[in-house]
DNA sequence: ATGCCACTTGACCAAATAGTCAACATCATC
DNA sequence: GATGATGTTGACTATTTGGTCAAGTGGCAT
């Protein structure tokens, strides 16, 4: 079988909501784009609200396993990979930004529901980038310091160097806060 | 005469977009919280749009004035009033945010009108910054650097602190944000 | 007082919105 | 091949959306 019904929903949805927010993504658009009928997507959701949750919550997880959590699974130069995979402007969509900090932003303030679901997806992205940092510790690339911290730095700061290249539209701003952000980190480096 | 209804207009359409971004804010609501009626309102705006664009960017430049721009006009100890504006906390809502980064978020790549607006307002804000520590290095509370990188990072990062405490509810996570921030700008400091 | 103009009123409209539903198709299992 | 579960179709509805407009009001200049 194709791509089954369900899936192409939730992989039509996190591209509409991405592109217009939840509150700017229209159904019709979705299913359009979906090429599934809204009976059909009645059948598979109750609503649009928890197909936008749903198609969140799992094209996010989908997208840590990838970036982050690999890093953290491999052998040593923790901080290495993931310095190259910050200055890596491929896998950023600057006209778009961040999509975790686009919902946090449009919906944490307006609905208890996206609030919950986001602050569990920050949490975990925090989570993420404190167990490379860790391993970063353990095998002496950074000294003994408050990973949580240094995690909680590392991920507003990225957030909002997305930010700024969005506002600006200058992919440039992105690599300049990054270079800072390295360069504060690396102030760990030493003894 | 009372406040006028322009500004009632302004006003409301302010509180709106704040609280439920552009795309959220219905109409119907700020007209009610306005106390105008819909004729009324198109007297003075030719639309929902126009009216926004106009909200925001009155009311922000009326926020910057009073906020930084007062640092940079005062008489040296630059660095600590701003870092004292940032440590305080009353001046902030972290339930909904930065009002400049929920609209660059929601709709900087939506709609070009507010995609110029918000380029607009984010350079006037990062200048300012600038501004900021360009005093700073004439008085000598900074040594001679890129300013204007530094107001990148320093805007950036801000704005990463304002989303991190809204996304987790703890405003503790933007004030140690804040504190790191505060602690790269020092290394500045000295020679 | 008259005429003018900025402003107000609220009923009205077309379009878009999310959501419903009864009929229908497809398939596996007995 | 009958049964029932799973999935599909698209017309339909109720509501809300931003926007229009003709009629009215109030004050100000002549």
């Amino acid at each position: 079988m194709e791509q089954n019904t369900r899936q192409k929903l939730i992989d039509a949805t996190y591209e509409e909501v991405y592109s217009h927010g939840y509150q700017g993504a229209a159904l019709a658009d979705i299913l359009a784009n979906a090429g599934v009928h809204k009976g059909s997507m009645y059948h598979f959701f109750p609503n649009k609200k928890e197909m936008a949750l749903s198609a969140i919550k799992e094209k996010i997880a989908e997208r840590f396993g990838t970036r982050y959590l690999a890093i953290a699974k491999g052998e040593g130069d923790y901080l290495a990979h993931f310095f190259e995979g910050l200055r890596d402007l491929k896998q950023r969509d600057f006209r778009r930004g961040c999509p975790v900090a686009n919902i946090v932003q449009e919906m944490s303030n307006i609905d208890e529901d996206f609030n919950v679901a986001m602050k569990e997806i920050y949490a975990k992205f925090r989570q993420s980038i404190k167990i490379i940092f860790d391993k970063a510790v353990s095998v002496g690339e950074l000294r003994s310091c408050d990973t949580a911290k240094l995690a909680l730095f590392t991920t507003s700061t990225l957030e909002g160097a997305i930010l700024s290249a969005k506002a600006s539209g200058d992919a440039q701003d992105y690599l300049d806060c990054v270079e800072c952000l390295i360069s504060y980190i690396e102030s760990y480096t030493h003894e």
